[in-house]
RNA sequence: GUCCCCAUCGUCUAGCCCGGCCUAGGACACAGGCCUUUCACGCCUGCGACAGGGGUUCGAAUCCCCUUGGGGACGCCA
């Protein structure tokens, strides 16, 4: 009794169900991963379902590597789905079915016209630069004529039959554009049955979101145009539409829609994995080009954005990623780095410990003992050293001299640190030797050591200082000198002071 | 060519729906300064926009129209 109570009153909720639908011919990219996120914050905001479509109905494009390469992508970033993936061509089936019931409704026709027929009409008209739209003569093809021509087995393909009462228009509520109206004067009968009987996206994607019970279309503004043609669909299925969501476009710097065809890879999620982004930065990113929170909050948890999103604050205008490939320095878009740079130094340590251990793992320098007995001075590592990097690519690059001795020493800052003043030669062995001496290794010694040591030779400790920086790290740049010293360990610090001999005289 | 959408600093954007609180706010980037053994971080300051033109109104970034600019869609691609 109780339990029908229940059922009765969720069922009048109308569960939030989303889908991410990309075609498999590719990447997966940042236009595609950000839709992907917008439709999986929806559906975690309403304790809706997020489901993973596949629509791979292009057999001549669609690949397995790129399937592989979407659910890797989906993965990493962190946006996990409910149900799926699901393949659009299994449902093939369903798709010509229901292209035969709206024939059977009279929602439909059979088109003779042959492609090339079409094509060179179409070619014309733009040579002429007028509009081309078919001009709908099969409609008036009369019973005996359809059946000969079926007997014949002449080809056809099967076209929707858009109303053509003069003034008949097609209306539907977009949550991000609002009421968008289309005269159907201005929408061709367009195909949805191709002649091998195979159906086309647009019948598809309308059936397989009804078949799924869509409660939302969350897409890319691209699909704004062709959203007339499917609410024409679904009425003609006898169905109530899904709510439209456009999300606004983002283009390159050159106001080109983001495409992996011309993009490349430095615009998809594989190409940040490898460089360096932490999953959640690059979303907390995405999330902003096309969206504000209410409050001009920056910076968001799962949580706080997931509750703080709304369709209604998502913008239209379209955006651009502005990146310019191929720049060292502005490879990615300076918003993106801030972002990665600042969840980077401000994270809980644990939490980044894992990425870290991945990137050295990748480039041969991690140590196992980093996760047990060393476990505290890798942390306190990767603290200190943190606070100036942008990816974690970082660590094993401008890091690398805290992990291995084989690190490369910056040739500039050799010459403006070690060979500005000879007496370095024999200065930084002296100061070895005092800091193997010493019984308490820890900063505040060192500084001591330091400090005491250029009273002694009446020098300024910036020059041992900035030498020893350099003999230690190979780098003009880093933390403090003192807690770096600390960091690296007497041992090797002992041993890089005394070979750094060589590098001051040569 | 036709249809549709959009328009605030270099970029991401707030404000627009419900005109006055906007000498237009924030963030990134950039420039300068402070801090400092270096470089970052941090803090402070600066630079910097309502595309143009008409209306409506006492008053317009906000409403209306036009122009211009940008984008998208027009396939037997998805």
């Amino acid at each position: 009794m109780k339990f029908s109570l229940m059922n009765d009153q969720s069922s009048n909720a109308v569960q939030t169900r989303v889908r991410f639908a990309p075609s498999p011919t590719g990447y997966l990219h940042l236009g595609g991963a950000r839709t992907a996120l917008y439709n999986w914050l929806w559906a975690r905001k309403n304790d809706g379902v997020f489901i993973l479509r596949i629509e791979d109905t292009d057999a001549e494009r669609s690949t397995t590597e790129s399937v592989q390469e979407i659910l890797d992508g989906l993965h990493w970033l962190g946006l996990n789905w409910d149900e799926g993936p699901y393949f659009q061509s299994h449902n093939l089936k369903k798709h010509s079915e229901a292209a035969s019931g709206l024939l059977a409704t009279g929602n439909a026709y059979r088109c003779f016209c042959s492609k090339e027929d079409l094509e060179a009409q179409r070619n014309d008209a733009e040579k002429q630069k007028v509009a081309f739209m078919y001009d709908g003569r099969c409609r008036k093809l009369d019973q005996d004529e359809i059946e000969n021509r079926l007997r014949n087995n002449d080809s056809f393909v099967v076209r929707f039959k858009v109303p053509r009462d003069s003034d008949s228009t097609i209306v539907f509520d977009d949550a991000v554009y609002g009421r968008m109206e289309k005269r159907a004067a201005d929408i061709e009968d367009f195909v949805i049955l191709r002649s091998d009987g195979s159906p086309l996206y647009i019948l598809s994607n309308a059936v397989d979101d009804t078949l799924d019970r869509i409660s939302h279309v969350i897409r890319g503004a691209d699909g704004l145009a062709n959203t007339p043609k499917q609410v024409l669909i679904y009425e003609a299925l006898g169905v109530v539409p899904p709510i439209f969501a456009h999300m606004p476009l983002t283009l390159d710097n050159k106001k080109a829609k983001l495409s992996k065809r011309v993009h490349g890879e430095s615009v998809t999620i594989a190409y940040y994995k490898n460089r360096g982004f932490l999953p959640w930065a690059l979303c907390n990113f995405m999330a902003l080009l096309g969206w504000s929170g209410p409050d001009g909050q920056e910076f968001f948890s799962r949580d706080e954005l997931i509750k703080a999103f709304d369709l209604s604050r998502i913008n239209r205008a379209n955006s651009i990623f502005n990146y310019t490939p191929g720049d060292s320095k502005n490879w990615t878009d300076p918003k993106a780095i801030h972002f990665n740079s600042t969840y980077l130094r401000t994270m809980p340590i644990e939490e980044l410990f894992p990425y870290v251990k991945e990137e050295l793992v990748a480039k041969e320098l991690w140590n196992e003992s980093y996760e047990t007995g060393q476990k505290q001075w890798f942390q306190k590592t990767i603290d200190l050293i943190r606070s100036r990097f942008l990816t974690l690519e970082d660590f094993s690059s401008r890091g690398r001299a805290y992990f291995s001795d084989d690190f490369e020493f910056d040739e500039k800052a050799v010459k403006k640190n070690l060979k500005c003043d000879d007496r370095l030669a024999f200065f930084l062995p002296e100061l070895a030797d005092e800091i193997e001496q010493l019984e308490d290794y820890n900063s505040s010694a060192l500084e001591e050591v330091f400090r005491s040591f250029a009273d002694k030779k009446e020098i300024k400790a910036g020059l041992i200082i900035n030498a020893a920086r350099t003999a230690v790290s190979g780098s003009s740049v880093g933390p403090g000198l003192f807690e770096l010293l600390d960091i690296v360990g007497k041992t090797r610090v002992v041993n890089r002071l005394r070979s750094a001999k060589g590098l001051v005289n040569k």
